[in-house]
DNA sequence: CGGAATCCTATTCGATACTG
DNA sequence: CAGTATCGAATAGGATTCCG
């Protein structure tokens, strides 16, 4: 057993790294709109029909916290009819590279996590 | 710019793995229990204590949620009053690898984020 | 085209009280 | 000690309508 003075103590405040993480992209879309930016820049439209069953509303919503955070640039190109186009940062390219780690990880284990959970379930 | 055949489309539902991941360890205290297990097996006050802040209600659901995917095992001691101890699965002691990734990325950064953040807050 | 504003629902989470 | 049960507040997110 792990000596008790080795127990590190986790605050969940502003201050706490992986709470901020979380905080940032642990919501519904900001993951994937990420993920669809890193095959280069993209307008709101096109986003919209690539991340299947995203409402209007929270891309936009999300879009804003993602640049609001520094993860994405978005330019407004001023024509008729407005084109607007986002791009991840530099910050934003960098952010993927852990979270694709991550991804890669569970759709390793797709398939084991679905059967613990079968099995949990399958139980009690 | 991207060619458009190349942009990948995302989906949110049970089958995307992105979706998945961020559906069980993208809440409030997922990713906190996770790392606390990480220093090795403890109590449920002991966590309770540990992890400033959570209720005993989250505590409860969360470790339930985590054993249910298969992160955390539960072990009860009957004697008296009753001990009972998490752990880590082999899955849950993999998947804080990424985690911490991510996280040392994140604390790496941290100062650059909050700085982006207040200059958008500046803006407009 | 790319939003903003409004309304409404579902889910999350905390506080509190009780229990084997 | 380690929960369960219940309630209520806050938040997230979807649907719809309108706008420059």
């Amino acid at each position: 057993m792990a000596d008790k003075n080795e127990r590190r103590v986790f605050h969940n405040n502003e201050d706490c790294p992986i709470r901020n993480v979380i905080a940032q992209i642990g919501d519904k879309w900001s993951m994937l709109i990420l993920f669809a930016l890193v095959d280069g820049e993209d307008r709101f439209n096109s986003l919209k029909s690539r991340i299947v069953g995203i409402s209007q509303r929270m891309l936009t919503q999300t879009l804003r916290d993602l640049e609001r955070e520094g993860y994405v640039n978005r330019t407004v190109f001023p024509e008729v009819p407005v084109r607007v186009e986002y791009e991840l940062t530099e910050m934003g390219r960098e952010i993927v590279k852990p979270l694709y780690q991550l991804v890669s990880w569970a759709e390793h284990h797709h398939e084991k996590i679905k059967q613990a959970r079968a099995d949990y379930d399958s139980m009690a």
